[in-house]
DNA sequence: CGGAATCCTGGGAAGTTCCTGAGAGGCTGC
DNA sequence: GCAGCCTCTCAGGAACTTCCCAGGATTCCG
């Protein structure tokens, strides 16, 4: 068996932690936490994690600081800052690295999960895993972001784009109406669940209207991305 | 012998505490029990759960509470939350985002069950496990809900897809009616309870329709799935 | 064989869940 | 600050499930 790739996730709110150890933990990674900076320096050197998780935000030391701290291991290691909606895009730019990216809170985890593989991948860590999903005649590009079926490109918007990823991640298993809404959505949405009936709707008519019907609704449960049974 | 999985159920109400222990330790877990959020952290440090099963509504403090004291433990360890039908929407959202889940009450044993079953297995601790269950010709897919008869698809409704998955757990078994009403419908249920012929019914015209009979009815008794004896 | 108990199944009624169109409000880019 | 797009809310109606009922079929037992 594989090493497990190890992520080292730092963040101050013990909810936000929690959530975030839980599902990496469930996509399979091998989960380090840590609450401050000090900690997170630490972490790095013992845990030797193959990626960070970084809020910058943290009780005593910005999280760019960190980065900085960290020497010559900095160049090892790729980071995913989590930043504040408001915190200036070019502070972010400036300071992140080649291989680094970043996520502006309240996020999606379909999102967050999405941006770490892509970073895993990049750097040739995340091996079989490509960047490309496919179901039946229906395709997903991660890298460019694009959407065809049978060959013919489909224009989505971002929610709409994010609720068909996390379909095309999870063929054929009915997932809760809560799983769609927890992943997909970000965690302090706080809405009328219906959106969902509402996007779903939307993706229909766009991924479905040309074909047979990939998105079926299992009554009382949630929803399933599978061929149609003759 | 493997060591036994252990799960933790915390609820105030010694009724369902009971009906849930007894349910649990015949499938085979150690339980452990909690009527207040105290007893609750205590036990999570003393009796070392493999998952927790958490009613929200406790006298001393919410279920989520609850969770968020737990601190480091939280994230190594996932929690079922049992909450009130008319618990709103907005509170629920978010549980299941690190992978934990969420059963409304009043639920089904048989639901309960399998959804624990779902998160031990997607954390990998139920091994051997499979989500598919199968016998003779009939074979049913947890995660994908699906059912086939001799490779032949079967479109069940909600009900009667956890009748026939309860009895497929116990195979050739006969199942009393009390035990299938107690385990399949949900334990408030004050109805008729010659709903389940009717439902038996449906079940058979669906499941036995394209071949030998797999229900059979125990006179007096109950109901039991075996092959017919030619 | 006859009567009683048990079970089966078709036909609805009531209730729930889901779909979709219309539109308000917010954000973005120009 | 305006236009256009996106997200989310809402409501009516359609579709589907669940449950109840009642007549008929089957089994059991004296």
């Amino acid at each position: 068996m594989p090493e497990k790739l190890r992520i080292l996730v730092v963040d101050d709110e013990p909810n936000i932690l929690d959530v975030i150890s839980m599902a990496l933990r469930f996509q399979g990674f091998e989960v380090g936490t840590a609450a401050t900076g000090q900690e997170a320096l630490a972490g790095v050197r013992s845990f030797k994690p193959h990626l960070m998780l970084l809020d910058i935000m943290l009780p005593d030391m910005e999280g760019f600081e960190v980065a900085q701290r960290l020497g010559a291991e900095r160049a090892e290691l790729p980071i995913v800052f989590l930043t504040a909606r408001d915190t200036t895009e070019d502070k972010v730019r400036g300071l992140t690295m080649g291989g680094d990216d970043y996520v502006t809170k309240p996020f999606s985890l379909e999102e967050l999960v999405a941006r770490i593989r892509a970073i895993l991948r990049r750097v040739g860590l995340d091996g079989n895993e490509s960047s490309r999903i496919v179901f039946d005649d229906l395709e997903l590009d991660d890298d460019t972001r694009e959407v065809t079926r049978a060959g013919r490109h489909i224009e989505l918007t971002d929610t709409e784009y994010r609720l068909l990823r996390y379909l095309m991640r999870n063929p054929r298993r009915v997932l809760t109406r809560a799983q769609l809404l927890d992943h997909v959505w970000s965690y302090d949405f706080g809405g009328d669940a219906r959106v969902l009936e509402t996007y779903i709707s939307y993706l229909r008519k766009k991924v479905d209207g040309g074909g047979p019907p990939l998105i079926h609704t299992v009554r009382g449960v949630g929803y399933s991305l599978r061929l149609p049974r003759s």
